[in-house]
DNA sequence: TCTGGGGTCCTAGGACCC
DNA sequence: TCTGGGGTCCTAGGACCC
């Protein structure tokens, strides 16, 4: 029989309709009708937007991202459910450990995805194998992607929906990806396809054959060779087991009523900064710079930060330098969201790791 | 469609130092 | 007196992704 030699692949795992997915197994009776997931599940409720929305949903035009007002308005029918993140957590966590019980290697990247490191001869019938024991043990459907690199294998996931298999390696990049546009590819979007588009690129085929001297005059050192990098099918292919280091950590609260007494805004402010400061010290890592973000009224959104003189985990620090930032900032307009976002201090045991995106 | 929350990385300009 | 060039750190904003 024809033998294939082993080698290495990349596979990408995307569970299909995560959030609905996890909601429909606990409410079966709501099989087949719309559901649409958001906020505290109150489609009254102004400034929340759905978290997802199921294929039947999708039928009366909701898609995630979309003020639950407007979905109801939509589709009156439809039932809201609140988000429930811990749920979540746990479904996610289950089928990472179901992943793991296979001879690969899983890198976790999100809730709702993975990429898998593998060395065989027929990656499609591990993808099958690794599918089923997910859909038999966790009642959830996924799709996997299969690449030469991350990047290739991410986008063969999205092809492979629903619940399929594809492969997208650099055999035939070319074939299907040439023709498409250039936010096709994962990490360029709307505005710097737009952008693309300016300098009469607009195809993955136009973006590969452009002169990256040319791209990194007009968007960047890195960021110019970077996408011409990406329409040529390249990307990282290695799979990082070691649980991710968060490079820091923030919380943010939009208001339904915007805020006008500054009393209220200091209010919540210290919140928000105490929160974080806790969520810091729960996780072990000391804080180096904070940076508190406003939203006001015409949707305008300003930052001002302070990086400390010495890395704490004091909350009491952290929040007298929250609203010492806070004071920088032009608060004459109503405020509609807060924000404090704090960076850490690099763990002692390694240094900065690479990020997972761009690269040469 | 009046527009969430939590992340990561890059860029550009200015300060400051050698 | 007037000039250079490099390096690093900090800040604010923007783009993208899940």
């Amino acid at each position: 029989m024809g033998t294939t030699p082993q080698r290495d692949w990349i596979l990408h795992l995307d569970l299909d309709q995560f959030i609905a997915a996890v909601e429909l197994l606990r409410h079966p009776e709501l099989r087949g009708r719309p559901v649409v997931v958001g906020g505290t599940g109150d489609p009254t409720q102004p400034r929340t937007v759905a978290a997802t929305a199921t294929y039947e949903a999708r039928e009366h035009g909701i898609h995630s991202g979309m003020p639950l007002r407007t979905a109801l308005r939509r589709c009156p029918d439809a039932v809201f459910l609140p988000t429930d993140p811990p749920a979540y957590e746990a479904a996610s966590q289950h089928v990472m450990a179901v992943l793991r019980e296979h001879p690969v290697r899983v890198e976790v990247w999100g809730w709702d995805e993975a990429f898998i490191g593998a060395t065989t001869n027929d990656p499609e019938a591990l993808a099958a194998t690794l599918q089923h024991d997910v859909r038999r043990r966790t009642h959830l459907d996924c799709s996997i992607g299969i690449g030469d690199n991350k990047h290739q294998a991410k986008l063969a996931s999205a092809f492979a929906k629903p619940a399929g298999i594809y492969r997208l390696t650099s055999d035939n990049w070319a074939d299907v990806m040439n023709d498409r546009p250039t936010d096709a590819l994962w990490g360029i979007g709307a505005k710097t396809a737009r952008k693309l588009a300016a300098h009469n690129l607009r195809t993955v085929a136009q973006l590969a054959a452009a002169d990256p001297r040319d791209l990194a005059r007009h968007f960047g050192p890195t960021n110019g060779p970077w996408y011409r990098y990406l329409a040529l099918g390249k990307g990282e292919a290695e799979v990082v087991t070691t649980p991710w280091i968060a490079r820091g950590h923030s919380r943010e609260t939009t208001f339904t009523h915007d805020l006008t007494d500054p009393g209220t805004v200091t209010a919540h402010l210290t919140t928000l900064a105490t929160q974080v400061a806790h969520d810091a010290r729960e996780a072990g890592r000391e804080i180096t710079r904070v940076t508190v973000k406003i939203r006001t009224t015409p949707f305008q959104t300003r930052t001002r930060q302070t990086t400390l003189t010495t890395p704490t985990t004091d909350p009491a620090t952290i929040t007298e330098a929250a609203h010492t930032t806070l004071a920088r900032h032009d608060l004459t307009r109503p405020v509609r969201l807060i924000g404090v976002a704090v960076e850490y201090a690099p763990t002692t045991s390694e240094g900065p790791e690479p990020g997972p995106t761009p690269g040469p």
